[in-house]
RNA sequence: GGAGAGGUGCGAGAGUGGUUGAAUCGGGUAGUCUCGAAAACUACUAUAGUAGCAAUGCUAUCGAGGGUUCGAAUCCCUCCCUCUCCUCCA
């Protein structure tokens, strides 16, 4: 969410943004709203103040044993009064925050503005894309090693869910706890299992409502939604806390599965482990202050790079357009990887610098010293990784001629064998 | 799921429907004292909205939302959360 003294004094501006980030939020609308909202306000206030001031006279006169029942007709009325137009502030600022909670946030002035993905810009590239003679796709290499299996994923839940045999599972589990261990043990941040189910006051913190309530799965006997991204319990652990100042950067890594409903993607990318309903990711989470939250993004970054390029993938990463970027980033890096049976790009990360739009929302703050004032926090995240992706990226990438798989040796470790 | 208790400021904890934004104690900050520290004493110690160049004024906030009333932390209703006991359970 933006400050709105903030659009109002920069309705152009914030105008343009939107539709940068091909957005249609009515702010003609909104700033009539938002006068009409003042007025009301000064109109009640005053009401109000001359409420309580009457009310102390009533309350001396009654003491005194003196008659107040004038007083008490009027102040009946001014009741009323306040009474509607309370009802009426109450609808105007209902219309205000919904129109507020849809627009979205700022593009930092770096991000190339662009229509769509077409616009991106490719920031840097390691390794070289091959190709290969003897490539199998994922789907293929996880049917023929028994460790992948989506038919049977079919059967038992529905398609887009799919189940890890064996040593699949097994280096699936691997994956996870390298990415866990690696960003605690070697990059400062702090280990964070999160609840997978989150209630809508969490959602609409991190900006996933109200706008994307179709892509989640939603409960509605108990009002919770299946996370979509660790993201959202992992920020709002820290919603309405005023943080300690010298705890900053408070940084956390937490593994979750993450539930997507896709509605609407059907036909693009389903193919096995491309586009599931169902992933697991470990996500990188960070509250900063605002000075630092740009180099931290760039932290961020490199962060989720060192495990690429440990995992010696060759890939390369973006800087989305404004056109491509999610409704509540300032500025986005996505990170993907070469898939050599593809021939194409996979997306394994998003690494986004959210600024104060998430913190305002969810209003997550610290002050510098105990008498300063309070100021938003800025929150990022970024994945670090999604395992499901890698293990398609993995499988195809490290596949031998003989069909079997060579692990990359940083997961060896993990899983107790050398080859699949 | 059943029965009960409770939710007040940074913390503990008062609060007869009427100068209660809220006693008191503790914590924190600053000052006095001291060579320095401790102790003691003194002062300050919320957030947000709104008007204003500003000083400052006004309004709201005692889990949340409604209601009663001239006036609600205090009375009524609904919901949420926490705790205890029973039940169930990985």
């Amino acid at each position: 969410m933006l400050d709105l003294k903030f659009i109002r004094e920069n309705v152009d501006v914030v105008r343009e943004n939107c539709l940068r980030k091909n957005d249609s939020s009515d702010l003609d609308l909104l700033m009539t709203l938002d006068a009409t909202r003042r007025t009301l306000i000064q109109g009640v206030e005053d009401l109000k103040a001359r409420r309580n001031a009457v009310s102390q006279e009533i309350s001396l006169k009654k003491r005194s044993g003196d008659d107040a029942t004038s007083q008490i007709t009027e102040m009946r009325e001014v009741g009323d009064v306040i009474k509607n137009l309370d009802e009426d502030l109450r609808t105007v600022e209902e219309q205000i925050d919904d129109i507020m909670m849809r627009i979205p946030n700022m593009a930092h002035a770096s991000v190339p503005v662009g229509k769509s993905a077409e616009e991106n810009v490719e920031v840097r590239r390691e390794g070289i894309c091959i190709e290969r003679e003897w490539r199998k796709d994922h789907l293929e290499l996880g049917r023929d090693l028994g460790i992948l299996d989506f038919e049977r994923g079919a059967k038992v839940t529905g398609t887009g869910f799919g189940f890890y045999v064996g040593k699949g599972a097994r280096l699936e589990r691997a994956l996870i706890n390298y990415f866990l261990d690696t960003n605690t043990n070697d990059r400062g941040y702090t280990e964070i299992l999160p609840p997978f189910m989150v209630n809508s006051t969490s959602l609409r913190g991190t900006g996933q409502l109200p706008k994307n309530h179709d892509d989640m799965y939603y409960m509605e006997r108990d009002e919770l939604y299946m996370i979509p991204t660790a993201e959202v319990p992992i920020t709002n652990f820290h919603r309405d806390e005023m943080l300690d100042a010298a705890a900053l950067p408070i940084k956390y890594a937490g593994y979750s599965a993450c539930f997507r409903r896709e509605s609407g993607s059907y036909g693009k990318d389903t193919r096995g482990f491309l586009r599931v309903h169902e992933f697991n990711k470990v996500e990188l989470v960070k509250f900063v202050r605002a000075e630092t939250s740009y180099d931290e993004l760039e932290l961020l970054v490199n962060d989720v790079e060192s495990h690429l390029r440990a995992l010696g993938f060759t890939y390369r990463v973006l800087l989305l357009s404004t056109g491509d970027m999610t409704f509540g980033g300032s500025k986005t890096y996505d990170l993907e990887v070469w898939s050599p049976c593809e021939q194409k790009w996979l997306e394994v990360s998003s690494c986004t610098n959210f600024e104060s739009f998430q913190a305002r929302r969810a209003n997550i703050r610290f002050k510098d010293t105990p008498s300063s004032k309070p100021e938003f926090v800025h929150t990022l995240n970024g994945s670090g990784l999604a395992t499901s992706r890698i293990m398609v990226a993995l499988l195809e990438q490290y596949q031998r001629p003989d069909g079997h798989i060579d692990v990359p040796a940083c997961l060896r470790p993990y899983c107790g064998f050398d080859v699949i």
